[in-house]
DNA sequence: CCTAGTTAGTGTCATCTTGACCAGAACTAA
DNA sequence: TTAGTTCTGGTCAAGATGACACTAACTAGG
């Protein structure tokens, strides 16, 4: 019996909790691009069992909110993204069946081939973990409590707030080519930018500098590599793992 | 003695509370232009008894955060602004000397003259209700808690994700003319900006149109008033007070 | 070793946007 | 009637942007 009685829930204290919201770029066969996917884990106990749900777990008293997120990511995931940023705060009366629930929901963007990516051993293993579209309709469609929600939010947020070279640099590594910052933009604003012009505009940014090296293995010419350099962003908004 | 021990202090469940940081637009006399203004309430209680903080309590087991950030605002200093809009969730450890507490914060510009602004006579009556300039750093440098910092994220957010239109509409009532708007902006951005330029931006925009009406009563030539229509924003970024 | 294929990177041109500023329009106050 | 004020429409030059042609430098396959 997951649902108890409305006005007796209510009386509690609201509870806190923290959840992640991870998109990663993945090539996408129908757009020839890279595409958005993030991962989901299977709930194993109700409300929801067996649905597919955001990362995520309560507050510890010892953890201050990013380090709860992160954490919560390892245990969950094995993914240990350098960044996470705070999307936002979800404290609606009925987000859960059970009880009052106020989520701090956190986001990140991260690279597939990450070292720090060491999730894949995870993910591979364990069969609540996976991988998905983050737009593919059949997915959101059954997600547990208000994630969907939540999903389509942070979506919206990165096509809407995106600013060059910042976003770059979180989710590529040190150095990194312009066509991958590229990949980023194509990926996020689903759509095709002229490479010249991207270019263009991204080395007329004063916070991002090119290197001395090229990489190479490409069956073309090898592209140079780039350093981010610069603060633009707000200490709060992209804040260090610890 | 307001501080307790931290090991045992910790053990104790996050508490949850809203605040409210509220910017108005005043003359300034300093710059000529209109500056940023703030409410802040004294604490009658420990910690810091005395100090000024934000409006803001602990959130209620059957208030939304923004109907809990609302209605605080409401109850300590007579303000029903017309939107509020999360602006984060501050959640370190030692926020707070006695107890581990996470803040959501709202957030929201008003008019010194808005008609829903039935706070100046609770501000005239009360004493320990008061504006102050939002840059003072005597003010600052004094405030309660952690508040300073929230303040400063505030003003760093208002600056940097400024957009035309949306803002305006939130400060300014129905109708407004564009030189209001223009006060907004330039109280915002603390710099002065040239009329007719900024005319031919806001007036390219679609989410602004003219109505037949102008506003008279000036020493000088009657403005068009303007409307705001259209909803650039997401839901979530410019939630309704209930 | 040569050539085709692929992406890197440069340059140009027309168009759109932006900042600075001028000048007339339309009101109030005296 | 005139001075003072802001509103409003306009011009112009400089800067940013989008479309696109073209060269550079690598790999792969013959």
């Amino acid at each position: 019996m997951p649902f108890s009685n409305v006005a007796e829930r209510r009386e509690q204290p609201p509870a806190l909790a923290v959840s992640t919201v991870i998109f990663s770029l993945r090539d996408d066969e129908r757009t020839g691009r890279k595409g958005l996917w993030l991962p989901l884990v299977r709930r194993t106990r109700e409300p929801f069992r067996g649905q597919w749900a955001l990362p995520g777990g309560p507050l510890g008293p010892r953890d201050s909110l990013l380090d709860a997120a992160a954490n919560n990511l390892r245990d969950t995931t094995g993914l240990i993204p350098r960044y996470l940023e705070q999307l936002y705060a979800f404290g609606d009366l009925d987000r859960s069946p059970t009880r009052r629930v106020v989520s701090i929901v956190y986001w990140a963007l991260v690279r597939e081939d990450d070292p720090h990516d060491t999730a894949t051993s995870v993910l591979l293993d364990d069969p609540n973990v996976a991988w998905f579209r983050a737009e593919d309709p059949e997915v959101l469609g059954n997600l547990a409590f208000d994630h969907r929600h939540i999903i389509e939010y942070a979506l919206w947020r990165l096509r809407n707030k995106v600013e060059y070279g910042s976003i770059a640099h979180r989710l590529l590594g040190e150095r990194f080519t312009l066509a991958q910052v590229r990949e980023v933009y194509e990926a996020v604003l689903d759509k095709a930018l002229d490479p010249a012009n991207f270019r263009r505009t991204l080395r007329s940014t004063p916070d991002i500098e090119e290197t001395d090296e090229f990489l190479s293995g490409g069956k073309h010419r090898p592209p140079r590599l780039y350093r981010y350099t610069g603060s633009t962003t707000h200490p709060l908004e992209s804040e260090n793992i610890s």
